[in-house]
RNA sequence: GCCGAUUUAGCUCAGGGGUAGAGCAACCGCCUUGUAAGCGGUAGGUCGUCAGUUCAAAUCUGACAAUCGGCACCA
């Protein structure tokens, strides 16, 4: 047999006989093969020590690739493993893959682990490492293996085996006197994982993710190619604690949380004030893109939403209200408060008679709503009980759809880009399990929003099954500016709301007919839209976003007069200006106004109050710009613009 | 909701069976100051809530609540 093996550089190896991964290396150069991990076969990571026996395009992976980190991160995971067994006789293991920065593992015990456990485990991984066992990679028989685990007491991996499809190898993998159940691959032996790892963190997980199923103990770690990574990844980690939005929106006073109202947002003024204007932001994108805005009841009869489905679906995430039914005092009159505005929007619809001319008709509302989340869900701003969405349904006749979905997508995209955004990752989430409407009716709006993703070119990718339960959805996401990607806009295509609601428009055929109604938000919640800019920002919010615009800070109180001139010319222009004349030294003040992130300083002292001029520092520097009063109203009231009203 | 951790002054945190301590902030006084903390003083807390054990609980035990890290959930 001639066996034709094709590498990155385009040269053909050729073979008489099944090589290793190992022996394609060697033929190429002895560094090589010292440094190799792994090969990559037409595209598939497989392991250096399995045979190759057909013709190929082929790699070889090393420490350098990008695929390293997988390999060290998944190899780590078994070193953890394997330590925690043998330092915590009795646990379980389940599964342990690599995940983005680090890995994780899954044990079954009774005693929680502690952190204080962590030095301990990290000791006994650095010292599996040492010992450097060889990775052997093994084919078991089904029932044999099951027998193997089900003796060792690993009732988890047995199980695992047992669900396995019957057409998969079953492969174990053999680390000294440690064994694992693993599709593999591994590098070819354990001392490739090397030191630079760190375990960081305990937390409980389902076993398979299922909430009905035991909860596991998982142990999370983060691995690298070497100490210099490892130490970068964790100043990376210390970085984004240091712009949680919680602790920002302590230090800056923008909002508090506590018990009395749990999950929901106490915005201070500062927090409000950055609220509004991002608020009156959106408010003027929309209207330039002919919505129309209205305001919708919070509380409504329960009938609502029972034909509208939420009901039954989010019942027991909704907040219900029981009236006194004096007629049947078992059966109080049950009210609703509003989880979301679709149901109000369609009333508003309903008034009136619709014809097509009407459409598409762009309903918009900063809808106040309010879910009854899980005590373990909530999470700052990010998720709250009570947020509003910058919400809008848009009510239009099947041609309509491509047309309305492709100017929506750009005006998400122009609104992004404004706030210092891309959009990142589009996604399209199609039918879940638990669903309204006809399967017709659902091929229908996803072959919808496919075209019109198509029409606005836009790379996108699937999310199987995560469409809303009336209708597809494309899920946009930006990157913030530490590489986080989050979820905010969306855009759902729903042919069953209007018809279970009894919405109507009479065509131009005289007939009538259901509209299509399509949700969308650009921001998602103003809440964690504000949550995510804070972190974004890390609360150096832009200029004419941020609460306090310039403080005016006065050297002596000689300059007290003079200050608040500028106090009130800067004021006049429109900028949120506040005033220091607090008996304090300059550098305090300056400190204090830097810490609150204030972008700019004007300092007047008596030289300013003489010349008529103000000294302007600007937050994060250090340099003095010296104008005059005039010049300093004129230029800063025009830099602190929204981007929308720029020239 | 589940697993684990946490809850002490406005904030950040120390302490710990005999009813509490620091720094910063606040307040008062002095200083009139030139670009990231001037000096001195005063005041401030039933130690998350409710029970239990104890001569004695902030400290030990239990329940509950909230928060944090995850998991599950996210219309």
């Amino acid at each position: 047999m001639s066996l034709r093996l094709t590498l990155p550089d385009g040269n053909v190896k050729e073979f008489s006989a099944p090589v290793t991964g190992l022996e394609l290396a060697t033929s190429i150069g002895k560094s090589l093969a010292a440094a190799a991990l792994a090969v990559k076969l037409d595209g598939e990571l497989r392991d250096l020590m399995r045979p190759i026996d057909k013709d190929a395009k082929v790699e070889i992976v090393t420490r350098k690739s990008p695929e390293a980190l997988d390999l060290i991160r998944h190899d780590a995971a078994h070193v953890l493993a394997e330590a925690v067994q043998e330092l915590f006789p009795g646990t379980q293991v389940t599964i342990g893959p690599n995940i983005e920065n680090g890995f994780y593992y899954d044990f079954a015990r009774a005693e929680p682990f502690s952190t204080d456990d962590f030095a301990k485990i990290e000791d006994k991984m650095r010292e599996i490492v040492k010992r450097d066992a060889p990775l052997v990679r093994e084919e078991w028989n089904r029932d044999e293996a099951i027998k193997f685990f089900e003796a060792k007491g690993e009732k988890y991996k047995a199980e695992l085996i047992r669900d396995l499809p019957a057409d998969q190898t079953i492969t174990l993998y053999k680390q000294g006197e440690w064994t694992d159940l693993c599709r593999g691959p591994h590098m070819p032996s354990i001392g490739k994982v090397g030191t630079s790892f760190k375990l960081l963190k305990l937390a409980g997980a389902y076993w398979r993710g299922d909430s009905k199923n035991a909860m596991l103990q998982r142990i999370y770690g983060t691995a690298w190619r070497d100490d210099k990574e490892l130490q970068a990844h964790l100043t990376m980690l210390e970085e984004a604690e240091k712009r949680d939005h919680r602790k920002i929106g302590k230090e800056l006073n923008l909002f508090h949380m506590q018990d009395e109202a749990a999950g929901s947002v106490f915005w201070h003024p500062k927090g409000w004030t950055l609220y509004r204007v991002l608020e009156n932001y959106v408010r003027r994108r929309i209207e330039k893109a002919n919505y129309v805005e209205v305001h919708t009841p919070q509380l409504y009869d329960s009938s609502l939403f029972k034909a509208s489905g939420h009901w039954d679906m989010y019942g027991d995430n909704m907040f219900k209200v029981a009236l006194k039914n004096e007629d049947k005092p078992d059966e109080p009159h049950m009210l609703g408060v509003k989880p979301m505005n679709c149901p109000g929007h369609v009333l508003v619809f309903k008034q009136g008679i619709k014809s097509y001319r009407d459409l598409p008709l762009r309903i918009a509302e900063f809808g106040n709503c309010h879910r009854n989340e899980a005590h373990g869900a909530m999470h700052g701003l990010i998720r709250v009980r009570q947020f509003v969405q910058d919400d809008a349904h848009i009510f239009c006749t099947e041609d309509q759809i491509q047309s309305e979905s492709l100017s929506f997508c750009e005006l998400l995209r122009s609104v992004y880009a404004e706030l210092g955004f891309d959009v990142a990752r589009v996604r399209l989430a199609d039918r879940p399990e638990k669903r309204i409407g006809s399967d017709e009716v659902w091929d229908k709006a996803e072959a919808a929003l496919h075209s019109a993703l198509k029409a606005a070119g836009l790379a996108y990718d699937m999310n199987k099954g995560d469409g809303a339960f009336y209708g597809p959805k494309i899920e946009f996401y930006l990157k913030d500016a530490i590489g986080r990607e989050w979820q905010c806009g969306t855009l759902q295509v729903d042919f069953n709301m209007p018809q279970r609601l009894g919405a109507v428009y009479v065509g131009e055929d005289g007939q009538k007919h259901h509209p299509v109604m399509l949700h969308r938000v650009i921001l998602g919640t103003m809440h964690r839209f504000l949550g995510i800019m804070i972190e974004d920002c890390a609360g150096k919010f832009p200029l004419w976003l941020t609460p306090v615009q310039a403080v005016i800070c006065t050297i002596t109180n000689d300059a007290e007069a003079y200050a608040q001139e500028v106090f009130a010319a800067l004021s006049e222009a429109g900028l949120r200006v506040e005033l220091d004349i607090r008996s304090e030294k300059i550098n305090a003040k300056i400190r204090d106004h830097s810490l609150q992130k204030v972008p700019l300083i004007l300092v007047v002292g008596k030289k300013e109050a003489e010349a008529q001029t103000v000294a302007l520092r600007r937050l994060g520097g250090d340099a003095q710009e010296m104008m005059s009063l005039t010049d300093a109203v004129k230029n800063l009231s025009a830099e602190a613009l929204p981007p929308d009203l720029r020239k």
